[in-house]
DNA sequence: TTGTAGGCGTTATCAT
DNA sequence: ATGATAACGCCTACAA
């Protein structure tokens, strides 16, 4: 159990006058900087400790650091932020950095008021998860502030780091799973209107596209739009699997979709994996319940988070080239578009597909 | 599509410059203060919209407020926060007030340090979602600043206002449902460790016994505790099933856990509700979902934020009185409890329970 | 109605 | 190694 000590809001002057020195001392003391003698710094910083002496961050903000992250979410409704999360906050661990999250309305206007509001309140970088702010504002904004940016594909820009996985892999794999698995009328639910035109479902969407192609299957390449509203995506899912010649597989460009999907089929009595194929992408917890059964595709989202965060910090130390970081997918097999044999140990009846074991591995363009 | 302005940091002095007035009348002007004339103001908006001045939020913080607002959330993995933002950023539209988030490991420690990380930043005040931070430390937290708490119930604490549900008649709610349907072996499962006495848990936990006792079900009051970690959740969920004489029906803390039941019953050759009901708690979108069909207690998270955002604005505003705020929950049916009709616009499987139409209404105690 | 003088708590620079 | 001093940008008196 800890226990709040009543803190005085103590300053540095406080501080100074308590341990019988002047305030420059203990600045430059309580930051550890060159050019003071231990004894000082030990009395300094017991008083400091007495006195419950905080920084005060807007003072700090007057002349240099806030020591403040922004993180700009666009889509509240994916639980795979979370594990995004989990990474940054490894990457910002012991470290005095302090992330705080903004939730945007997923439309470019309300992003790019939220950005602003960071900057307004000086602090030194932000990372923007799947935003819909386009690419000439995302450069402005990188020039404003150290910027890095999950979710959006701009190896030529200099100004800024991105991280991502190989969305184009991940189309590719997920197509040649299910063709490997005798499916054919593979049909690809993106999300329309698309944030972006460099955004990840864009390239899903050719990854898929071109899987497709190589593997004879032209002309049953099929591309429907979905929004986030779950009972449209109902809808759409709905009015394709009564259609007069559905697809045998449908590949959603993210979890919530697929599960909408396999709530759609169980409503028409059709069976999963039997009469359609399912799979999703980000493989969230809710894949791995019996009910869903999702095959999805990992983008070792922890993966991201962290680097988001350490190229961050570094761009924030100074460095000035950018970098582009991407992360290798991986198919994780699950019930909704094999039957698999239940394992051993009585575990979730699922695996990683064998013949892509490759572990998330990272490369730097 | 929005474009960004190449913003220049302009300050108040570089505005009076171009304005050709004093730096003073142009702080006067942009916050429309009484004592400048019209002219003024105008050419002072001018210049300051050309220039695309934005105001200094460190410099702000060092006087006054920063406009800021600190959320703190302890569980991510539960969706039904997104509903309380929604409200929250309801109560906050049309105001210059800005929410932060900050996200905490479920645990006092880390929680503490972030609202410390908050106050640290003059933040104007904070919301403390599901804390699990301790009556006495949230006190003393609001002796420092302006606080309102979300998801503990402590309606004799002065210093900080509180927004609930009404858990215990949640808890009541689902045992007369239930009871009304004819089962009899209700267990609950509640999160443990609770994260406070008078957390949310702990009231729908009384709900329930006290039902259950009201009901001469006394003697099968079952409590069982689950982590928030998934496959502990499992492993409860299936030995409990398993067991030699297992319960009819299980009322779960929150959706997800019961999301999990529903896998494990699956998992088992379990029919839901045939051989077991289930319902949740929040009625969060999955819950929705044909193979989920999950009923849960509505809480109306929408209206909690927006309250919280409301009342909390008010007590930057000045109030010193505390108010505890506290909605009605709803049952809402669906097939995890009983076999309903298929509605005839094909339209979701479910419906609000007939008998207990009371719709969110709020009370101010 | 407009302008001027402090001061908020830091950090950085410059003397000692 | 230590201490004094000048910013940083804004807001709130108070003076013109």
């Amino acid at each position: 159990l800890t226990t709040r000590k009543p803190r005085t809001r103590a300053t540095l002057r406080d501080v100074a006058q308590d341990a019988g020195v002047s305030f420059s001392a203990v600045s430059k003391a309580l930051r550890a900087i060159p050019g003071v003698s231990a004894a000082m710094r030990a009395r300094v910083q017991e008083s400091a400790q007495r006195l419950g002496y905080r920084p005060h961050a807007a003072a700090r903000g007057m002349r240099g650091q806030t020591f403040t992250l922004g993180v700009l979410i666009s889509d509240l409704r994916n639980p795979f932020f979370s594990e995004i999360f989990a990474g940054l906050d490894a990457a910002l661990a012991s470290t005095p950095y302090q992330p705080f999250f903004g939730i945007g309305g997923a439309d470019p206007a309300t992003e790019n008021a939220i950005v602003d509001s960071m900057i307004d309140r000086q602090m030194d970088g932000v990372i923007l998860i799947g935003p819909t702010i386009q690419p000439p504002d995302l450069q402005q904004i990188a020039k404003e502030i150290p910027t890095a940016v999950i979710g959006v594909h701009l190896p030529k820009v200099g100004s800024l780091d991105t991280i991502n996985n190989d969305d184009e892999l991940g189309g590719r794999l997920v197509v040649q799973h299910l063709h490997a698995l005798g499916r054919q009328r593979i049909t690809y639910l993106t999300l329309d209107p698309m944030p972006q035109k460099d955004g990840v479902t864009v390239y899903r969407e050719r990854g898929y596209r071109e899987e497709m192609q190589r593997l004879g299957l032209d002309k049953h390449i099929r591309i429907l739009g979905v929004t986030s509203d779950s009972e449209q995506i109902r809808h759409v899912a709905l009015s394709l699997l009564r259609s007069s010649r559905p697809p045998d597989a449908i590949f959603c460009w993210t979890d919530y979709v697929a599960f909408e999907v396999i709530g759609a089929a169980r409503e028409l009595g059709l069976s999963v994996p039997g009469d359609v194929a399912v799979v999703g992408y980000d493989n969230t917890p809710f894949c791995r319940l019996p009910q869903n059964a999702l095959t999805s595709v990992d983008q070792s989202g922890r993966l991201l988070g962290q680097q988001a965060g350490r190229l961050l910090l570094d761009r924030i130390a100074g460095r000035t080239t950018s970098q582009h970081f991407v992360v290798t997918p991986t198919l994780v097999a699950r019930a909704s578009t094999e039957v698999l044999a239940p394992s051993t140990d009585g575990s979730e009846a699922s695996r990683r597909a064998r013949s892509r074991t490759a572990r998330a591995a990272a490369s730097v363009r």
